[in-house]
DNA sequence: GGTTATGTTATTTC
DNA sequence: AGAAATAACATAAC
């Protein structure tokens, strides 16, 4: 559930409850002040990456769903819940989730220059970013959240296929247009994404990712645990090129 | 039943 | 000290 697009679509239907009060706010996750929520008015919802802000007076309820985080509307689910919080005209239930209270202002502690789903994403200081570390192997760079914000594993897998870049090229070596464009396909790709959600389409059209063949080549796609740490990247080896330092 | 997995952070190890 | 590996968290699908 949890890459970017997923998140934006989150805050789009929790906005229902803007301008509601907390009726009552409850769960198992630390340090909420639980007490202090309940009257208080939900001024604003935005989002960051693969983060969800509740913005109150003067401070903000923060929620990552993580790798097993689920939310669900006006329902309880028979699971240990981490954070309920209930309005005026409906509740919002998280479970496995991360969740904590910001209490500095949001622009202090994010920049969303590099939120791939923001209008003011940055896309030549994401370039610039990422060729900071010229030996990086390209598929962890995708992945990095202080630099493509929002991007997750799914949609690094698409991206690369994309733009037929080899998830272990080597980022120093990938010339400056072909990174630029992979940029680029990071934004498109997580927009297309958020459509796949809003529409309700499943399973979502993944050309590679959990897949089997390359649908360029109808060759058989290899699945490798790569990177540090490692994760699953699934890629066509006829389509995307290694980009690779001069051997020797 | 074991493995894997859309993610991040804390702890341990080198 | 600091980078890098490992554990931890918690859940469902294969």
């Amino acid at each position: 559930m949890p890459e970017g697009p997923e998140m934006v679509f989150l805050k789009e239907q929790a906005e229902q409850f803007i301008g509601q009060r907390v009726l009552e706010a409850k769960g198992a996750a630390k340090n909420i002040p639980y007490r202090i929520l309940v009257e208080q008015e939900l001024r604003e919802i935005k989002t960051f990456g693969k983060e969800i802000f509740f913005c109150f007076q003067g401070f903000v309820l923060r929620v990552h769903l993580m790798l097993f985080g689920k939310y669900i509307f006006n329902e309880e689910i028979n699971r240990e819940l981490t954070l309920g919080v209930a309005f005026e005209d409906g509740e919002i239930n998280f479970y496995a989730s991360d969740c904590r209270v910001i209490q500095e202002p949001l622009s202090d502690v994010y920049d969303w220059t590099t939120d791939v789903l923001h209008p003011s994403f940055d896309a030549a200081k994401a370039q610039q970013n990422i060729t900071r570390k010229p030996d990086q192997l390209i598929c962890d760079a995708l992945l990095d959240q202080t630099i493509l914000a929002g991007v997750g594993n799914g949609i690094k897998n698409e991206v690369l296929f994309r733009a037929q870049i080899h998830p272990e090229s080597v980022v120093g070596e990938i010339p400056d247009l072909q990174l630029k464009s992979l940029i680029r396909v990071c934004v498109t790709l997580s927009i297309e994404y958020l459509e796949w959600i809003r529409e309700g389409t499943v399973p979502r059209p993944w050309q590679v990712y959990r897949q089997k063949e390359c649908p360029r080549d109808r060759v058989p796609l290899r699945k490798a645990r790569l990177g540090r740490p490692a994760r699953s990247c699934y890629f066509c080896e006829v389509c995307q090129y290694l980009y690779l330092p001069d051997a020797l």
